[in-house]
DNA sequence: ATTTTATATCGCAAATATACGATAAAAAAG
DNA sequence: CTTTTTTATCGTATATTTGCGATATAAAAT
């Protein structure tokens, strides 16, 4: 793009975007699936159940890590990872907002088109 | 990327990534709030509460609709477009499924890191 | 002390996304 | 019929993302 316009948004609007971009990509919400199942969340592990390269994967977590949404800590050789449920749930309720200004306006049961 | 490793993940994985991807800028969240609280849906009103061209929000338009989050009409020499609340609900919805993961090995409550 | 194992990071190539001016298309206004 | 208005699409420049080999780092094993 010739100009990036992203900051020229409300800051809530960022950060919804930040979380949604943090999980637009398979591989990512196959890690989440992962975490989710698993009590052992050994970054091995992960790189064994998907189709990426180990340095492709851990590229992937240190995404999902920067918005919050996973956990990491070095245990010895290896790393733990886990979802951080505090914030992943924060992130759906987000999305109560645009329902919230439907119900406002009684938008959401008279579609326009 | 030299190879494009996208089609090797699940049908659902792919599914649920393409609708975050829809929502991963903030301009189409901000399009989003607007029809949520608008009757109107005018795609003219979309681009003048919108710090972009014309011809990037009718862009951000598209890729909306065709992943099915909003719906557009042409109306005359405008356009309409709304919220399809069935496909929003549903993609919301699927975020149940990692709670319910979770929920099935009782892994939720006992971070492991 | 050296080797192995597990991850993270660097650097780069290729793919995608973003932004917008220019232009097309099509209805409405004159 | 010509002009204006409204929106979509094309072409293109630039920015960002994706993927991975190579390499760094650091603990564990030998």
């Amino acid at each position: 793009m010739a100009i990036n316009r992203k900051l020229e948004f409300a800051t809530d609007e960022i950060a919804l975007a930040d979380l949604a971009k943090a999980i637009s990509h398979p591989a990512r919400i196959a890690i989440l699936k992962i975490l989710a199942q698993q009590q052992s969340c050994i970054c091995g592990e992960i790189v064994e159940g998907l189709p990426l390269a180990q340095a492709t994967v851990s590229q992937h977590l240190k995404e999902l890590k920067a918005v919050g949404l996973i956990k990491g800590t070095i245990e010895g050789k290896t790393s733990c990872y886990c979802i951080n449920w505090e914030i992943f749930n924060q992130f759906i309720a987000r999305f109560g907002v645009f329902a919230d200004l439907a119900k406002n306006e009684s938008c959401q049961s008279q579609s326009c088109c």
